[in-house]
DNA sequence: ACGTTGACCTATA
DNA sequence: GTATAGGCCAACG
């Protein structure tokens, strides 16, 4: 495994409860700007992933959930987010920019 | 090996 | 502000 995918397992991993980020800004963080397909495809493979990786958390720019397909069931995603306190309508995060969580102003620079 | 697709983002018109 | 184009890198067919 990469040490690409495993810092973005990490970085998700470290998304507190009830707080959602983007790819891009976790691909940012990675310093692999403009590759936020790569962070997505990484989510893919959090699946196989032996710690659970709250995937759910991870949103597109637009607050969009883009990725509740891949999960076991499309509500599942927005159950776990709703879960976690997080309002979602019409399968985008309501308080998005408020729940935002970016990794570089939280964790900023290691 | 080549072509297409993909849980995206940024830039230009 | 919305719409379209380009870019990025890896996996799949």
């Amino acid at each position: 495994m990469s040490d690409f995918y495993q810092n973005v397992f990490e970085v998700v991993r470290q998304i507190p409860p009830g707080r959602v980020t983007s790819y891009g800004a976790i691909a940012r963080y990675l310093g692999s700007a403009g590759s936020s397909r790569m962070v997505g495809w990484a989510m893919n493979l959090s699946h196989h992933q032996p710690l659970f990786v709250p995937a759910h958390r991870v949103v597109n720019r637009n607050g969009l959930l883009t990725g509740k397909i891949h999960f076991g069931s499309p509500e599942q995603m927005q159950e776990l987010l709703e879960n976690e306190g997080v309002k979602v309508e019409d399968d985008c995060v309501s308080d998005f920019t408020k729940l935002f969580w970016d990794p570089m102003t939280e964790l900023e620079v290691e």
